[in-house]
DNA sequence: TTGTATGCGTTATCAT
DNA sequence: ATGATAACGCATACAA
């Protein structure tokens, strides 16, 4: 049965608590002989340390908490698969938290959060990362965090990322190579860090490439396939309209499909239509849509990992970490007709 | 700070220990002044009980799991969001935990996960629900656990349901209204009940209308996306085929409504398609598709009230919980061209 | 209605 | 390298 204790095991080992909870915690001092005989009680016992006494009695409770505040399903059960995996493989347990990013409570509330299930860290998701009222307050607090994919990327804080610059530039660039020259741009939501990167990418490969930024081709989006549609309604109602439109983001992408259907425009032969973040849309769309990977479950369970190091005092790694995008190319994108 | 323990609320409000655990746990047989008190001491310090130590020493872990196995991001966030509105309003923690629905380990898996994290029951959600080998292990194991629209409906159980089956009948009776006769229906995966309950929905609509089933425009799917394409496939190839296709999931659907446009099938001029589910990609698809609205928050939400209720050892409501399905009428249904 | 004393299963301190 | 024992913060018999 689970219900086997600490001193059901020493017993049956004949050895003390102590040498046992060594065993268990991976603790130095131990003669390879006493650790065999332990562990093999262990095994035969059924032994799992009750995480509710540890954590009285330590000063660690094996918990994280996972704060999200995105309006899109598929980000975030990336997010938490990606530092559940990690959690489960180093023996943390995962507590998620939707929350209001921007809310004024937000300090309070987490703090209830940490102190009330005694976490032993946060993982941070965007646009969370980037309420620097909200770091610096867990700064203040002495609570630990690691953060995926945020704005500040200062040494201190661990965290892991992508150059979401590099693939908005990489894209932009497999546009004019396409043959496009008229290439319109839809921003993100301006609270997201991404947006800005995604931008910079896209200004950077048109300059490299020797063209102008349009200025009326780029509209501000808020990441919604409901905002893409009505930048895509203003794109497409200009006298001289792109012949390629890179939505920041695939929701926005799928809203200029959809409004490229309503006029009758075909995609990719009268306009070429590119998103971003690969998610389930960009393939249930029709046509499945041009996009950038970004490896977001790789991201957070290396964010998890980072947190986790930093509890356990070891900072052997890097407390940065970066992780590549991958530009997909489907069926949305092609030439622009003569 | 968030340090407090009950020996200093005690000594702040001048008053034992136990009566300060009476006042914080809503136990009976505290004279209004004292509870009064203590409250206000409580507030001063600011505390908050420690969630190790009320586990360790109690028998309740305030920590409840959420089990899924469903490959649809959507689902999932409502179950969570549901879930953890109601956890949270009753000052309990949730444990995420996906997991593979016929993992031979599942039953060990999960054991280890409820020991080791000292859980105090399980929310289940669709197919997992209905793993009858798994549940009976959990019954057998004395672990406390409700569903969230599990096929099993007898009494024992807490659950939260819907009526898939009168939903699907409803649809097709839309259908019906509009003019069509010849109804394609795509099937779920089999392992899912509502699989079954959606089309004996369908079944019953025709019936009662005086329309056989045409067993050659009912395909077997699987709820997802290519599975639905497939499925298109075959009935879009039909020498005579369906004027309208009811696909019993909104990513069945959007496969449905890709094919016919590559196709150059007209939707929902030449073809009429349903859905069922309201995921994202049902306001998302071109056209948008009409579909059912399942209540998932609402019956994860109530999923976990029913749980609680159990843990508490109350169970003042009944433990079987009913909520309505909603039509949703959108673009991708109109009658058939004559 | 209120208080006292014991134990929950670990970790950690200090010995040995 | 190993062990005895005191916390950790609370719930809960049991008393008063």
């Amino acid at each position: 049965m689970g219900k086997a204790t600490i001193d059901d095991v020493a017993a049956l080992a004949g050895v003390s608590i102590k040498t046992v909870s060594r065993v268990v915690n991976k603790e130095p001092n131990v003669r390879k002989s006493t650790q065999e005989k332990v562990e093999k009680a262990i095994a035969e016992l059924n032994y799992r340390p009750n995480q509710s006494a540890r954590s009285l009695a330590g000063s660690r409770s094996f918990l994280i908490g996972l704060l999200y505040s995105n309006p899109s399903p598929s980000y975030i059960i990336n997010a938490q698969n990606g530092s559940l995996e990690a959690c489960s493989q180093e023996g943390f347990g995962l507590l998620i938290h939707p929350c209001d990013y921007q809310s004024p409570d937000l300090c309070e509330e987490i703090l209830q959060l940490v102190r009330g299930s005694r976490l032993d860290g946060l993982i941070l998701t965007p646009p969370i990362t980037d309420n620097r009222d909200f770091v610096a307050f867990l700064d203040q607090e002495g609570i630990l965090y690691s953060s995926v994919a945020p704005m500040e990327r200062s040494a201190g804080i661990p965290f892991a990322y992508c150059d979401d610059r590099l693939a908005a530039e990489q894209m932009t660039e497999h546009l004019i190579r396409l043959g496009h020259t008229r290439i319109g741009f839809i921003l993100g939501h301006p609270d997201h860090f991404a947006t800005h990167e995604r931008y910079a990418g896209y200004q950077a490969a048109l300059e490299n490439h020797g063209l102008k930024v349009p200025k009326n081709l780029v509209k501000q989006g808020d990441f919604t396939f409901n905002g893409g549609k009505a930048c895509a309604e203003k794109l497409l109602s200009l006298k001289n309209p792109p012949t390629a439109i890179f939505a920041s983001s695939d929701y926005m992408a799928g809203g200029v499909v959809v409004t490229a259907h309503e006029r009758g425009i075909k995609i990719p032969q009268q306009l070429s239509v590119a998103g971003f973040d690969d998610v389930p849309l960009a393939t249930q769309a029709w046509p499945a849509l041009t996009t950038i990977r970004q490896p977001v479950q790789a991201m957070s369970a290396k964010a998890a990992q980072l947190l986790i190091a930093r509890i356990r005092g070891k900072s052997p790694e890097p407390s940065r970490y970066k992780l590549p995008c991958e530009l997909i190319t489907r069926d949305s994108t092609a030439a622009p007709q003569p």
